[in-house]
DNA sequence: CTGAAAGCGCTTACAG
DNA sequence: CTGAAAGCGCTTACAG
């Protein structure tokens, strides 16, 4: 089933066949009415490679994240694969783990599958990573990391607005010292948000800061991360003079780990230190202590890449554009002490969310 | 930069070039170093299309399931993707929504892509929706879905084990009053997991079983389920008499929905009523009430339908096979009242998971 | 508006 | 072991 095969039923050449499928070029309603018959009583199914080959340009996006086990990520994998599907496009899906390598293997993976447009949450602030996409000209949106190329869009979380968040209600707690739990301090949120929470407690006297994240670098999937991250962060904490007293978890899975860890040391939240994390999940509320957080606009970041993707696709020429989006602080109850707790900021309650364009 | 560049530099044909870097054929050693070497200095790139249009196979797996934002589904999804990169396959990602229309759009889409295989959770037990894959000779591989077609290879939960270890939990602390909270009755393992409730609970005097289900059918979504579920199964069981005292969730989501119902209607768990489901999620045992549930070995899920699909890849004629999976009993609190608790019963336990055969 | 023809970049019988 | 050549199924200048 070819469009030989129609072409000949039809009693048209192939060009023509092509043209009315396609919807391309001027063809006469009386040859159109032919084909389209034709096509319906050979139950025809088009070629996407020979599609690809012939254009140079695959109807497929290309996804590269760190984990789509996290839920954080599987939400936008979701709400890209929904845009993308809409549009008659596939979506390839690639898992990097935040992990060099891989990474580089599959944005070859990619360019050699002639994908139409990337959307990629990069390992490394280096542009120089993105650079076999560029010299393929395929158009390419970065997610959550900060990436100083010319020709690509980026949607970005303002983790100075959200650091902020957290921090303003730990330290309206009474909270003067903290840890910052991260995975990677190579990439953008880590670093943004170290940098905020660092310039902000300046202005505090006395207040100190532990960060751990060093030793979790190789720390891979949700379930190693589990059952890691809380131990390993204790291990430090505990050394630390000053011990904190506030957590501060760069995502879910991370301040899961850690309130296991707490709850086995027998360390009670929010009595005796308070936990909050940078991601919503469903079930923080249900928690033993409902854990406070700064949710991420993920339908919203994930809408923003595809539009983003889709023009610059449709206009490889487009100058950089940055997208920043404000998250929204979920009050709930780990933020607070048992003592000293301001009850009025402990309030279940959330601000707007605001939109902000950069160029 | 295609096969004609590197032909011409290293003074050979195409299809000497096409020997070396397929490694099919014989080369001689001198012929095949000219074609390494030029391919070094020429940076080139090969065409997944051209491949795919020529071989009339592509490397890529299709991967249909209800919705990667779901936990349980999106740690399959890496599972499966993992396994594909690891062979050179790219992974296209298709979320269903248990839905016949869009699970047919993305069979459609996968034949024109002429994958070379299929891993698919169908919407439906009806061997037919996936008859344009056998048509087009696409292998498959079905998840968590009985069909009954000799052309598939299939892995499934053992859903009555499952439902037993649940359900003796639960009869051994008391209950004898029971809500079934599913999706969608048409799937498998829903179908399945009623009929051995409504078997098991037939032993049981005066017991009774509420379904909770069909309402639920139009939600769509990890956020929709969250909001509706919960205040729509109680508005059901509530109506009920005797009222249940004890619920059993078709998935994590489900259960994270109903508990929020509850709480917000004052019912305390255990104390007022139990609650379990099919299913483990981070953060289960950090909930007020740890949650007691089944968890599927999804990586043992995920590994195995991977590798029964490129088994049938490399071997079509293959008869069907089917793998049995025995998922694992997490006992923790929600599944005991506040009185008349069997405490031996609770102690947090784990039974061994078995794997088991079928042809 | 229409068709003949070239060509996208590979692979694979076929002949030697 | 090697190469010339055909062909996978489309799209698109080009000429009319």
């Amino acid at each position: 089933m070819t469009y030989k095969d129609i072409a000949r039923a039809a009693q048209v050449s192939t060009a023509t066949v092509s043209r009315v499928l396609a919807g391309t070029g001027q063809v006469s309603e009386e040859r159109r009415d032919r084909v389209l018959a034709a096509v319906d009583g050979l139950s025809y199914r088009p070629s996407r490679a020979a599609r690809t080959l012939r254009r140079q340009r695959a109807d497929t996006i290309g996804l590269i994240v760190s984990d789509v086990e996290y839920p954080f990520v599987a939400s936008i994998a979701r709400a890209v694969e929904n845009a993308a599907a809409a549009r008659g496009f596939a979506l390839a899906v690639c898992n990097s783990d935040e992990n060099l390598g891989r990474e580089r293997t599959y944005i070859d993976l990619l360019i050699e599958e002639q994908v139409a447009g990337v959307i990629i949450s990069p390992a490394t602030e280096d542009p120089g990573a993105l650079r076999p996409l560029r010299d393929a000209r395929v158009p390419v949106v970065t997610l959550d990391r900060r990436i100083d190329a010319q020709y690509t869009d980026n949607v970005l979380l303002d983790n100075a607005a959200a650091t902020q968040m957290l921090l303003a209600d730990l330290l309206a707690h009474g909270h003067r010292h903290f840890a910052a739990v991260v995975g990677t301090t190579a990439a953008t949120p880590s670093r943004e948000r170290l940098e905020a929470m660092r310039s902000e407690l300046e202005r505090v006297p006395g207040a100190t800061l532990v960060v751990a994240g060093s030793r979790l670098g190789d720390t891979v999937g949700v379930r190693q991360t589990l059952e890691t991250v809380g131990p390993a962060v204790l291990a430090l904490t505990r050394a630390a003079h000053p011990e904190p007293t506030a957590y501060v978890c760069a995502n879910a899975v991370m301040l899961t780990s850690l309130l296991e860890a707490l709850h086995d040391q027998g360390v009670a939240v929010p009595d005796d230190v308070a936990v909050v994390c940078f991601d919503d999940m469903p079930g923080f509320s249900l928690f033993a202590t409902p854990v406070t957080c700064v949710t991420q606009p993920t339908r919203r970041i994930a809408t923003k890449a595809v539009e983003l993707l889709f023009s610059r696709m449709a206009e490889p020429g487009l100058p950089s554009r940055t997208t920043l989006l404000t998250p929204e602080l979920v009050t709930r109850r780990s933020c607070g002490h048992g003592s000293g707790i301001d009850r009025a900021a402990c309030a279940s309650s959330t601000n707007e969310p605001q939109e902000q364009e950069l160029t």
